[in-house]
DNA sequence: AAGCATTTGTAAACAGTGCTTACAAAGAAA
DNA sequence: TTTCTTTGTAAGCACTGTTTACAAATGCTT
């Protein structure tokens, strides 16, 4: 992976850059921090100067694909833009589904992290925000169905128990594709119609 | 836990039950063998006359976690006892998502490791089996919608894609429900009525 | 520029891990 | 009784996360 000589202090940063990299090839699970240090040429107790235990680097990691995945999806929905049109919403509804199932695909095994034990004390993030002013992926959601209420797309006013369902279809989606089984989900692109048109049709889209 | 002398020969079911311990107890993830073997008095090297590895162990609890949710699917559903009311087959869908999500929280570590990168060669059991025999929990959940479908209660029959995101659905509130972090779904009872009450509109229920 | 303090690295050790190997005892089969 | 197979042991290998005592590099103050 990485083998450039790390210059003193850039040890941190190099560190995290090496926990992607094996987020992304699937192996973090067993990645080593004593391997990891040997392969940027630094002792293995200097990597303790910069983090407090393994744990910690890998809450970093997960930490910034929170913020990564926040920001794919605000960029669909901006916070400001509301849809002005109906096929707009569905268009972006789609979207974040897609998002949501490619990110899991593109990142197996730092979505396992987001979701277990590691990412547990910074979903909210993604969900809840404690600054109000944060506009979180959960928001996003809410905000999109919103736009076709407004619309009148919909038969009722979408509460947050539907934001929930659709996050936890669509979550359920992307888990299940990850490991698509016999449940040969045929391919990414079919799963993301289905899940997406369904969830309409669970929020009670009148279309 | 159990320090009871093993039996020369019992030492296989005293691993398997050690381990579901340490699973219901949710420590699993740092399980480690020496000190089961240790705990159940007996040498580290032992453990290798009854499971190839680690992973070997885990496997089995595992599948007996399968086994277990299977069969309390088949006990909701009966193979060749169809709903003859709409009310039942409700009352059945109901049931199912409460059975799936009870079973998470009571299981959170074996769940995890059921659906993650131990169970990943097993969730056939779960999903779809090669003995067509098998009426796995997929089967269920696709007969009980064909029940609903036979007795007139959907617009159309019901898919295998609808199969497939109910499950995701399910899956998902599970999963969403065991770290309920802010999204602080009322309680269990609450998530599993919002949940098939959402599945039911998601397939087309003409109610 | 000199001295000092802080930051960031090193080397060595500790306690733990999964797993293998050589050997011994217990049980079943001949 | 003798043999063979199963199931255990003890010791060791190569690894892990983490801590400690120490040293070097850097930045700050006088």
């Amino acid at each position: 992976m990485t083998d450039v000589k790390i210059r003193r202090g850039d040890l941190r940063e190099a560190l995290i850059t090496h926990a992607q990299e094996e987020a992304k090839a699937g192996t973090i699970e067993q990645m080593s921090l004593r391997h990891a240090a040997r392969e940027l040429g630094v002792s293995s107790g200097a990597v303790y100067r910069h983090f407090d235990d393994k744990d910690a680097l890998l809450q970093e990691i997960v930490l910034r694909g929170m913020h990564e995945l926040k920001a794919k999806f605000a960029a669909i929905r901006p916070k400001d833009a509301p849809a002005r049109s109906v096929e707009l919403a569905l268009h972006r509804g789609r979207e974040l589904v897609r998002t949501y199932i490619q990110f899991a695909q593109d990142n197996p095994s730092l979505w396992h992290l987001m979701f277990g034990r590691i990412g547990a004390e910074l979903k909210h993030i993604l969900m809840c925000d404690p600054e109000e002013a944060s506009y979180t992926a959960f928001d996003v959601c809410h905000e999109n169905m919103l736009d076709l209420w407004r619309l009148g797309a919909l038969k009722q006013e979408p509460s947050l128990d539907d934001v929930r369902y659709v996050w936890s279809a669509t979550h359920g989606a992307a888990e299940l594709t990850l490991s698509h089984q016999r449940i040969d989900f045929a391919e990414i692109d079919a799963v993301c119609d289905q899940t997406s048109e369904r969830n309409m049709r669970a929020i009670g889209f009148a279309g």
